[in-house]
DNA sequence: ACGCAACGCATCCGCC
DNA sequence: GGCGGATGCGTTGCGT
């Protein structure tokens, strides 16, 4: 029994310490982001409007993804023969989808 | 004037690039830490109780750091000579409260 | 319905001002707060170590109690019987790690 | 010397008890309002429309006052003789009183 | 005017 | 799938 609790521990402290590190390396860059800042500000540029810009380009992206997927979506109901009877103008292709949506 | 704008542009366009690009591997870094929990906890470790843990660990180190510069702090505040001298009632930086923390 | 809404629109006015009020009181102590600092400025003390003080002070505080709650959270495990028989080696809740601290 | 450092040590003490006292005041404040804003989520409220409204509130109330403090600088700039020559249409009444922002 | 610290807000993860 | 708790981000205010 001693020797098994042995191992978990043994796990456990690696597990823990992976954590621990990797945190200091988000730590790290984290303090570098903010020393881009601040170089960014020390010539003169205004640090909460760059917030504002990165902050837009990060939902354009997210949106251009959503999409994708969307995208994705359509192209796997196709596929995958969940489409409605072809011919049948009541059934459209590119219907609701409700879920996706939200 | 336009070579002007077009050079602070081109250091805007730098920092925003260098900024996302850290923030990219910040990311990553968080997807890890996710991963190694995600690993934790399907060898039967209770992630809830590993994340107490480290949270623990940390403000262990965080204190001992306060700690450490409140001391800076005192000496600087002793070699500043900003010390009055003794029997000036007006002066004391600050003395040490230890005792009155039991 | 209109009573209804009427009763929902009461009651939330009745929140929304007991918000406000106690948000006024909290001002208020933070005006206090300053107060102090500035009396103690006046007649000398370093305000700069003063809060570092009170700083380390509240992490000491801080620190004691999450080292209890992470205690309340060894003993719950225990208790609650998600401890494995031992032996089995998918389970060790979270042993001590405490010898890894150092 | 030694009483003086002691009656200092005392002050010093009683400041910081002060505050200490204070903020938990502040502290259990700030508990009260999270559970009055639980409260109106139990029985159904939208906590975050909630703190919109507080905060337009808020800024209503602010805008008022930055109202009254401007009439009020208009007010002693009248009785102070601050007045420029009636009838200098170049002479704003609303000139910057630099001692009244004190 | 600057940097720092507190606060509130939004997000995300785990739990129910 | 909703809820509560925790974490990280951005904003504001304070002190220097």
């Amino acid at each position: 029994m001693d020797s098994v609790n042995g191992i978990a521990q043994e796990q456990l402290k690696n597990f823990i310490e992976r954590i621990e590190r990797l945190e200091e390396e988000k730590k790290g860059l984290a303090e570098d982001i903010k020393e881009v800042y601040a170089q960014a500000k020390a010539v003169g540029f205004d640090t909460k409007i760059m917030r504002k810009v990165i902050s837009v380009r990060k939902m354009d992206r997210q949106e251009r993804e959503e999409q994708e997927t969307l995208l994705d979506v359509y192209l796997h109901a196709i596929e995958g023969g969940d489409l409605p009877t072809a011919g049948d103008p009541t059934a459209p292709a590119a219907a609701p989808v409700t879920d996706a949506a939200e």
